[in-house]
DNA sequence: TCTGGGGTCCTAGGACCC
DNA sequence: TCTGGGGTCCTAGGACCC
């Protein structure tokens, strides 16, 4: 193994605060102060807490929790719909003064990403820089963020969250029998639920409790992502500060929970044509075809299936979606109530690869040599995809973030 | 009158090829 | 006549994150 004997990284990750609250204060000052929650579906009996100010979780509101009951919690609750495209502006601006700091800015969601400052050592203080991207984010954004500083991005991303809001924490290797090993098991990051419960059958109850088993015993009840935790306890991560690694999507989908469970094709077959319709959208806006189309059906009794299928030539078009996505629903479809269908485009590809690969197609389609096609289609996902889009994106502009629409 | 919508990554079996 | 491994693709499901 290659193993390069370089001197520490220094990693920020910066977190903002409450994102979507905050832009809409940022927005409407007469909001802040206030009570406030982001929620989707709000007029329907579905809808959810995305995101709510501190005000609001002092009492007691929570992200994922129904608004109805968050509005038990919190009577005087202001509740918002979301405004994406505010928050991808937002977004779009906070990303560009980190890099006014570093080209080494990884965007990992639309208000969080990793900064590797390392180069900027001799400069500047790392403290003191966390303190001024704080700062300005505050002065000319009006929005708060944490910032974690620690030598790789794992330690980076639990600093962050050690201190909320507007906190900046340094977590060094030596302090992290005291700063990291104390914390329960289920807050660190990559853990979930299923994990938590798999540690604590193994007596595992806090971080500190992982770092001290051995790598073999970990491994043995938890697999290849034990080992992974394991040495993430440990303070080992080697994953670099990658600024192109979130440039590119796989997927992009689209799905709804239907005010009403389903119990008829018919009414199932106009919700997968709106959704054929908003899929065909959002992939002309993000110049992307794709060779893959799969369906969700999630039943009334919450379980949820998935079923696909792939195909030579790309598609694009909602017609095309629209009648693989159907074709897929009855075929699979167990006559039971549904709750939520939703159609994703996988493996999708730029448009500009694809259209070569169809000129390619079109100049050969007289052999009728499908085998050809199919190769040709293996290696175009292979290498064209990933390369060449890279290679155009390096030379234009600094992509932002996973929405590439520009203003 | 419970639990949204957008994703990523990983695993695992079977098909198929060399 | 018995028996390879390596590799990729496809499909389905699971876990996790914001």
């Amino acid at each position: 193994m290659l193993k390069k004997n370089k001197t520490a990284r220094i990693i920020f990750h910066v977190d903002m605060n409450s994102f979507y609250a905050s832009v809409e204060c940022a927005r409407d000052p007469s909001l802040r102060g206030k009570p406030l929650a982001i929620a989707g579906n709000v007029e329907e009996r579905r809808g959810i807490v995305v995101t709510s100010s501190y005000e609001a979780r002092a009492k007691g509101v929570r992200t994922t929790m129904p608004v109805w009951e968050a509005k038990q919690k919190c009577p005087d609750l202001i509740v918002m719909p979301p405004s994406f495209e505010r928050y991808r502006t937002a977004s779009r601006k906070m990303f560009n003064l980190l890099l006014e700091y570093t080209d080494l800015v990884e965007p990992i969601s639309i208000d969080e990403g990793y900064m590797d400052i390392t180069e900027r050592f001799s400069e500047y203080s790392p403290i003191e820089m966390a303190k001024e991207i704080q700062h300005r984010l505050m002065e000319e954004q009006q929005l708060p963020c944490s910032i974690g500083i620690a030598p790789n991005k794992f330690l980076a991303k639990m600093a962050s969250d050690m201190k909320k809001p507007l906190g900046i924490t340094i977590l060094r290797k030596r302090e992290l029998p005291t700063k990291l090993w104390p914390l329960p098991i289920e807050e660190m990051h990559g853990v979930g639920k299923k994990t938590m419960v798999k540690f604590h059958e193994v007596n595992i109850y806090t971080i500190g409790d992982l770092a001290s088993k051995s790598q073999h015993e970990v491994k043995l009840h938890l697999g290849r992502n034990g080992e992974k935790l394991w040495n993430r306890a440990r303070g080992i991560d080697d994953r670099p500060v990658d600024p192109e690694a979130s440039s590119e999507f796989k997927s992009v989908g689209t799905s709804t929970t239907l005010p009403r469970d389903i119990l008829h094709s018919d009414n199932a077959a106009k919700v997968l044509r709106e959704l054929s319709e908003s899929l065909e959208q959002r992939l002309k806006r993000k110049k992307v075809v794709t060779t893959s189309i799969q369906i969700t059906i999630r039943y009334a009794n919450r379980k949820t299936i998935t079923r696909s299928q792939t195909f030579s030539n790309p598609v694009q078009q909602k017609e095309e979606i629209f009648g693989i996505a159907y074709h897929l629903f009855k075929e699979h479809w167990d006559d039971r109530p549904v709750r939520l269908l939703g159609i994703t485009a996988t493996q999708v590809i730029d448009k500009s690869s694809a259209t070569r690969q169809l000129d390619l197609f079109s100049y050969k389609e007289h052999t009728k040599d499908e085998q050809l096609f199919e190769t040709l289609d293996r290696l175009n996902r292979k290498y064209g995809n990933r390369s060449i889009r890279r290679g155009i994106e390096k030379k234009g502009d600094v992509s932002n973030g996973s929405e590439d629409e520009t203003e």
